[in-house]
DNA sequence: GACATTATACTACGATTGTAGTCTATTGCT
DNA sequence: AGCAATAGACTACAATCGTAGTATAATGTC
């Protein structure tokens, strides 16, 4: 459940520019992405959808625009998380950590982390 | 990395009937998905569409198509989990199972097993 | 063999996404 | 004041997605 707006790939390259620096105008934004992959138009139009979402709000300061997250990363990551869960591990979460665990690199320091994350849960 | 074929949301609930079931028909298909939802033209549609991806074939048997997977769900999750990772948790790994074990419910089991993963990992 | 069934093939169409271009208004410079 | 630079607003446009409808061909029934 926890509906919230579709957020789109590259909408979310944008937002976590933005969540890192916020407020930031239409320059300051391109200005963190590559250079290679993004022009200004196409950072000016994701901003606006992401304005009409919902997700950032815009305010005039002079002569620019300054944008500003609407709702968090971490918000963001509880929706999007879920339904990544759903779609792709039918909402069974064990096997997805399991899946997690078996394809992606854990540093040693990451292990003993988690270790002690899931002993403090299972009391 | 690890680059594959995009599955929309839709096609993935497809997919998932297909991976349980196959060989199937397209009315086999529509036969497991809740029919409130589901027209049968719409999943002819998304066959048709998966057939163009190459993530299935479908081979004419009698009077109908039969269709089988061309990658398995495995696969599938693969790609699609790295992408998930690299879009939402920016490519951590850690702070992403951390995320799912704070606002996603373990049985006791599933930390269990989780834990003892993580014991044969350490060493 | 003519007609009803039914499965596939082809077509449609609005919404979203990625990627900008054009038009207009404001600011700064000389 | 007049003109150039620049920021935002509005427009464009092809590809993908969700959701089918229409046309056609093969099959089964009398």
């Amino acid at each position: 459940m926890t509906k919230g707006p579709k957020i789109s790939d590259s909408e979310w390259e944008v937002m976590k520019v933005l969540w890192d620096h916020e407020p930031m105008t239409a320059v300051d934004v391109l200005e963190r992405l590559p250079h290679e992959q993004w022009k200004q138009k196409t950072v000016n139009t994701f901003l606006a959808r992401l304005e009409a979402k919902g997700i950032v709000s815009s305010q005039r300061e002079g002569r620019a625009n300054v944008y500003r997250s609407l709702l968090s990363e971490g918000e963001c990551r509880r929706v999007e998380g879920s339904h990544f869960l759903s779609k792709v591990f039918r909402g069974k979460v064990a096997p997805m950590m399991l899946h997690f665990l078996e394809t992606e690199d854990l540093s040693d320091e990451d292990v003993a982390e988690l270790k002690q994350l899931l002993e403090r849960k299972d009391k």
